[in-house]
DNA sequence: TAGTGGTCTAGACCACTTC
DNA sequence: AAGTGGTCTAGACCACTAC
């Protein structure tokens, strides 16, 4: 579909004229788009720059705003383009990438696969971010925040399958009263008292060697291999609210995550 | 917003009232689709029932059809139903899962940060699957597929920073033709010449401590703790088409993800 | 033949940003 | 004040499915 320079021709035939005449062609809203979409892997919508408003779109191609606008969705939807009312649409991206993406649908999932696991809380304090902690927690360094220690279990059983370390901000220290609820995750429990939803979760995974004192707990071997895991929850404005440091020996944990095609 | 009986009292106000009255109240259309949700949770519209049509809601609900059909598409893209032309509108899910997504634009996202690595084959044979490779190739157990391994370097450094054995169904052996081009990845040989789009990737993380000859090979001590990732490629129908085992030692290396809340 | 979702038009008011 | 995307109405034809 190739832009017309005038519109004035179009509305002679009126209504669904042209669909009458082309039968089961794909609808003008996805050749606009289709068009679109070739113009901005062209170049002649560079990324950075503004697309045309919808009304002048709609007249090059001879349709109506409405139709201008589903195709417009279109290339929302591929993630070409961000929206604002008021400003424009700017173009993002010059390639209508088919996306791999993995989905969950809590955060529990990123540890557990069973739900049902005990926290077994060692000890908690408030602790100065500084040393090996401010490498983590840069943004809060200086600050004091609350540090809980403590082991996770499967159900039922008495070997602890990861060791934590969780740290959190003092505007949320009061999960204190209930951090030690059996299974009581941190994020969760900023959530449910302080209405703060969890809007990202950065996963950063490794490996260390244990030391005498991990392996002790974790009924491991020192020097034992096993996998550190850093999270950190970010709240709205990517504002970090927390950060757990979970160790996983191996025998007893598999991190699996499914990553799946994305259809345009 | 609770569903009308009838419509009949409401074109009296006229187009916009409403929203006059009203300022910077959530549009009708979300306030529709949110009493949808409602409606789906409570059970009123159970899974594997059908919504009512179009314009039945628009009548229920005082709206015109276009209002409503954004409603509806609202409920689409959250994944709660199902639509078909000419059949109806069928609720596919209860929960208006709020989901987390992890999103790559492309495999090689999985493993590098920099594109640019070089790849240095040590060996292919033939291999029949059994043994401790036929726990990880389950579904080929008996079969004879290509096993390729090899170190990733990056790019500049004599250093490598991981191992790899690749493991690949002996219908796509061909790509030893080209497995030895630098940088050459399996799974993408397998798109470029057999035209088969990998459809999903299964990645399993563990840890594992480096025998003699793999810390050798990288440059290591034996004992030394490494990240263990095994990651499945599967193509049309699930069908198993590589599987790749990688050995990274944690220091030049580290697996992250950012998991996103996708918003309702 | 009647009903469904899919597409499309023409025209309108709104909140917001930029000048 | 002008222009943008966002929302909304009323009305229409279409292809498809089910009866």
């Amino acid at each position: 579909m190739t832009p017309r320079k005038t519109a004035a021709a179009a509305p002679a035939t009126g209504p669904r004229s042209v669909r009458s005449l082309a039968a089961h062609a794909a609808p003008r809203y996805m050749r606009v788009a289709d068009a679109l979409i070739a113009e901005i892997e062209q170049g002649t919508y560079p990324v950075g720059e503004m697309l045309p408003p919808e009304l002048e779109i709609a007249e090059q191609y001879g349709v109506s705003r409405y139709t201008a606008r589903e195709a417009i969705r279109k290339l929302t939807e591929l993630g070409l383009i961000t929206r604002r009312a008021g400003i424009g649409t700017t173009v993002t991206s010059a390639t209508a990438q088919s996306n791999y993406s993995a989905r969950i649908s809590d955060i529990d999932e990123l540890i557990h696969y069973a739900k049902e696991t005990r926290l077994k809380i060692l000890g908690e304090e408030w602790v100065k971010v500084e040393g090996p902690l401010a490498e983590v927690l840069k943004p809060a360094k200086g600050q004091t925040w609350l540090k809980v220690t403590a082991l996770r279990y499967p159900q039922g059983s008495r070997k602890p399958f990861s060791h934590t370390t969780m740290v959190v901000q003092p505007a949320y220290a009061r999960i204190r009263e209930r951090i030690r609820e059996s299974g009581a995750a941190v994020y969760r429990l900023i959530e449910e008292m302080y209405g703060e939803r969890i809007s990202e979760v950065k996963q950063e995974i490794t490996c260390l060697a244990l030391d005498k004192e991990q392996a002790t707990l974790l009924g491991e071997k020192a020097g034992n291999p096993a996998l550190l895991v850093y999270r950190y929850y970010l709240g709205k404005d990517s504002n970090l609210l927390s950060v757990s440091i979970n160790i996983y020996p191996p025998d007893r944990f598999k991190l699996v995550t499914s990553w799946r095609l994305d259809w345009k």
